[in-house]
RNA sequence: GGCCUGUUGGUGAAGCGGUUAACACAUAUGCCUUUCACGCAUACAUUCAUGGGUUCAAAUCCCGUACAGGUCACCA
């Protein structure tokens, strides 16, 4: 009885060789110094900050490489697997369009490396494993979950090192016989790893971002094949598939630095050369005094979904990860306005080896800067897009009122230094609420009069303003020169300067008059532009403004 | 507990043996200005978690300590 025969036993439907599917996938053709990188999750949940990070590094070093970027789902863990998880992932990629040149979805595979999905990959991974159970270098392990659990108490009673590896590793010595009579007879068993390492040894590989770091060796027997389904781990099938499918650069996240003795043996088992590996740092959070782990369930900005329902643009998310993932990117950036974000290059060693917070103000300031940039009629198409899917009322308003709409957010944009107010598309509402008949006459009005607050003062300097001043037609010259005068005429300072260097002669200045203007038609004390305003509203809306002043 | 990784201002960070310890965001003040925003200017770490050592010289190299994070599953 051979190792041949146990494994013919275990797979018998198993008949293609591992040089066969070498054969289907060959190394790609592409051009030197390409990089072939992979957004791998598992479809577990949303997807969160950290991901985006990946998703970014992973797309950037193709683009800049004429590599090749693919997603492949792994979803070895059927249990833990959570509906929708996988759209979720493609509407998100597709939101920020970081589409994946190779990928799988909803039966449709484009590629010529898959199948992309985990789940329809097992004869693949069996092949495998079969060809190591072959070579004496995995075995069938009966231990079952309590038996392992005795063990690891005993372990730590004793206070060795837990874990199946050594003399622990109690199936590894199981004679082939036993081992095939015992699975004939219908026992339940996981095949596991043979390891050759030694714990005692160190094991040093470079990380792409942490550079050198030394491991011990793996000596772990790690389960490969589990026993329920017959599919893969995970570290067996990172060795499958990243090598299959031809990835040169392995972006994970830092939590498995520690396994990488154990990935590295596993290629060297089969002769292959691992790929590189950059590991990025977790995205940490601050929560009052004390630093964590971001995560999904506390921080609502962690997940995605978030900036898209805040209504920021996709650009400014992408600039801000960006600016996490490499120090030198906003430099970058100054340098090159307005190049495309992957044309930037990227280097690991330029990020951050410890873990980041992200910064929402940081993106506030990125995203009012490229909102100011856009064309108004941009901004209007983006907005409505955000309105339609989380403020419908808001969508009718500005759909009813397009033209009116753009001109509001024309305002100031169209001139060397445009305004820079609005951060993302949630928040224009309530900054131009008052433009719009339908939100105003609703609206809960408070009207923030400021040094001015006399009722009776208030009501003569409008009344006054709109019956013996007001023209529609007047440009803006005109326009604050009537202003002046109308200051003047009660009492106030034409000009501020006038009333600073004698504050006693003025009962205050333009500024103040204009003011009791400002709030009288918007309520608002801080509003762009008053004659703009005063403009577009035309004299109608203006007069349904001040009529119960 | 073992092993690993990290620690520079409120935040992201540059610096990797000799610098006034960059830059960006945030904050504050001033200027500009009919308000706000924009813009401009100024301020903001006597010090790089901490203790020791090496050196003429350390944020930068070495050792210890503290703190934080990761990992030690038939989960990825």
């Amino acid at each position: 009885m051979t190792n041949k025969d146990l494994a013919d036993l275990i797979f018998p439907n198993i008949t293609k060789t591992i040089e066969d599917y070498e054969k289907e996938y060959p190394e790609r053709n592409l051009k030197e110094g390409a990089r072939v990188t992979r957004f791998a999750p598992s479809p577990t949940g949303f997807m969160h900050i950290g991901n985006m990070m990946q998703v970014l590094i992973n797309f950037v070093q193709a683009k800049n490489t004429n590599g090749v970027f693919y997603l492949r789902n792994e979803d070895t863990d059927k249990s833990r697997e959570v509906e929708g998880a996988v759209d979720m992932i493609m509407n998100v990629l597709d939101f920020y369009g970081l589409n994946p040149d190779e990928y799988e979805y909803k039966g449709k595979i484009v590629g010529n490396y898959g199948p992309y999905i985990q789940s329809e990959r097992k004869e693949i991974y069996q092949t495998f494993v079969k060809h190591l159970i072959e070579i004496g270098r995995a075995y069938p392990c009966f231990c079952t979950k309590e038996d392992l659990e005795k063990q690891r108490e005993i372990q730590d009673k004793s206070k060795v090192r837990t874990g199946y590896y050594g003399r622990y590793a109690k199936c590894r010595n199981i004679p082939v016989e036993e081992a095939y009579n015992r699975i004939k007879n219908g026992e339940s068993y996981v095949i596991r790893f043979k390891s050759l390492g030694n714990f005692e040894k160190k094991f040093p590989f470079d990380d792409l971002v942490k550079g050198r770091v030394e491991l011990p060796e793996n000596d772990m027997d790690v389960p490969i094949m589990k026993s329920n389904d017959g599919l893969p781990t995970y570290h067996f099938a990172h060795l499958v598939d990243d090598h299959l499918m031809r990835t040169t650069h392995v972006v994970r996240g830092e939590e498995w630095l520690p396994s990488v003795p154990l990935h590295i043996e596993l290629f060297k088992a089969f002769g292959y050369k691992a790929p590189k590996y950059i590991h990025t740092p977790l995205i940490m959070k601050k929560d009052g005094d004390t630093v964590r782990k971001i995560s999904k369930r506390k921080d609502p900005e962690a997940l995605m979904g978030y900036y898209e329902k805040m209504g920021y643009p996709k650009e400014a998310v992408i600039e801000s990860v960006m600016t996490i993932v490499n120090s030198n990117y906003e430099e970058w950036r100054t340098a090159h306005p307005d190049a495309k974000f992957y044309e930037f290059n990227f280097s690991p060693k330029k990020m951050s080896t410890s873990g980041a917070f992200f910064d929402l103000d940081k993106l506030d300031n990125i995203s009012k800067n490229i909102i100011s940039k856009k064309k108004a009629t941009e901004v209007y198409d983006e907005l409505l897009k955000w309105a339609t899917k989380y403020d419908t009322e808001f969508a009718d308003i500005i759909t009813k009122n397009k033209e009116y709409t753009i001109e509001i957010l024309n305002i100031e944009r169209e001139q060397k230094k445009p305004r820079k107010d609005y951060a993302n598309y949630s928040e224009i509402k309530e900054k131009i609420w008052y433009m719009f008949d339908e939100l105003f006459d609703k609206h809960e009005k408070d009207y923030k009069y400021q040094s001015i607050t006399d009722a009776d003062e208030i009501r003569n300097l409008v009344k006054t303003y709109f019956e013996e001043y007001y023209d529609e037609k007047d440009d803006k010259d005109v326009w604050f020169n009537k202003i002046k005068d109308l200051s003047q005429r009660f009492g106030y300072a034409r000009e501020v300067k006038e009333y600073k260097e004698n504050p006693d002669n003025f009962k205050g200045h333009v500024g103040d008059v204009s003011t009791v203007l400002r709030v009288a038609i918007t309520t608002e004390s801080m509003t762009p532009d008053l004659y703009e305003i005063m403009r577009i509203m035309g004299s109608n809306r203006l007069k349904n403004r001040i009529e119960n002043i």
